[in-house]
DNA sequence: ATCCGATGTCAAT
DNA sequence: TTGACCTCGGATC
């Protein structure tokens, strides 16, 4: 589920519902209750997203900024007011007249102040979603990177918000061998590799999903894809444009997917 | 009923 | 490079 597309749906979505309105904060999970009790009667002011963070900003006059980061497994639920009674596992709950929000399991739930929530985004590098976002930071951070780009791609002080899944696709779109080193990415490639990144980081906030491949275009397609997400590489057994098997292979940590033939070793 | 993996990150080696 | 953390649901027995 999260990748920075999720989170900026989310913040679009908590600023729609409930931005000026005093929502009844709890977390009968327990772990958050005594934050949750400091905002219980304060205004919602706004929410945004930097890469995979969500802020909650409160009307608090010193620690106004819920600060979430769902992690692997946290999930945002959302419901029409009042909504079902929270399951134990809920952290931090919101409902207002209209909207119910329940989130699940985050890897970060916390109570910040405005500094914290700045330091927190200081650490990170620009993110395609943004408007502010200055690409040359990134650019001038991959340059001097030789560890493998889909490694780069991934480390979130160089861009906020790629995930697992786009790094793979974004170096099949182009492609990219994944162990190329990243300070050996010409400018240019770079420069088409951030707008496609912005491109489809924003068709996912549109779509609430990762949607790569466009409708007809595949050749190959698999049927057991159960979140049927538009995909080239990423846990697919075959390449969808050419049939060839698809290379998987831990990288720090992660799985990492591509397709031998559509992304020729650079040598 | 149990196991296991998952679109993530950090701290400790 | 590994382990810990957070939780759910699909697969497997």
């Amino acid at each position: 589920m999260p990748e920075g597309h999720t989170i900026h749906r989310l913040a679009r979505d908590h600023q729609r519902w409930f931005a000026g309105t005093r929502p009844t904060v709890a977390s009968p999970q327990g772990r958050f209750a005594d934050q949750a009790a400091t905002l219980d009667g304060c205004a919602f002011l706004r929410a945004e997203a930097h890469g995979k963070h969500l802020a909650h900003i409160w009307d608090h006059p010193t620690t106004p900024v819920v600060h979430i980061h769902l992690g692997l497994f946290g999930r945002a639920r959302s419901y029409k007011s009042p909504g079902p009674d929270p399951r134990d596992s809920v952290r931090y709950q919101l409902v207002n007249d209209t909207r119910a929000l329940h989130l699940i399991g985050p890897n970060t739930c916390e109570l910040l102040t405005s500094a914290q929530w700045q330091a927190v985004r200081e650490r990170l590098g620009p993110d395609p979603l943004r408007d502010d976002a200055e690409p040359d930071i990134a650019w001038a951070l991959l340059q001097r990177r030789r560890r493998p780009l889909a490694a780069v791609l991934l480390d979130q002080r160089v861009i906020a918000g790629l995930g697992n899944v786009y790094r793979a696709e974004l170096c099949f779109l182009f492609g990219l061998d994944p162990f190329l080193p990243a300070r050996d990415l010409d400018r240019a490639t770079f420069d088409r590799l951030w707008a496609a990144a912005v491109e489809l980081l924003e068709e996912g906030v549109r779509q609430r999903r990762i949607v790569i491949a466009p409708k007809g275009e595949s050749i190959h397609d698999e049927v057991s894809r159960r979140r049927g997400d538009r995909l080239y590489v990423y846990k697919r057994r075959r390449c969808r444009r050419c049939a060839t098997p698809i290379r998987k292979q831990a990288l720090e940590g992660r799985t990492l997917y591509w397709c031998p033939s559509c992304q020729p070793a650079a040598t």
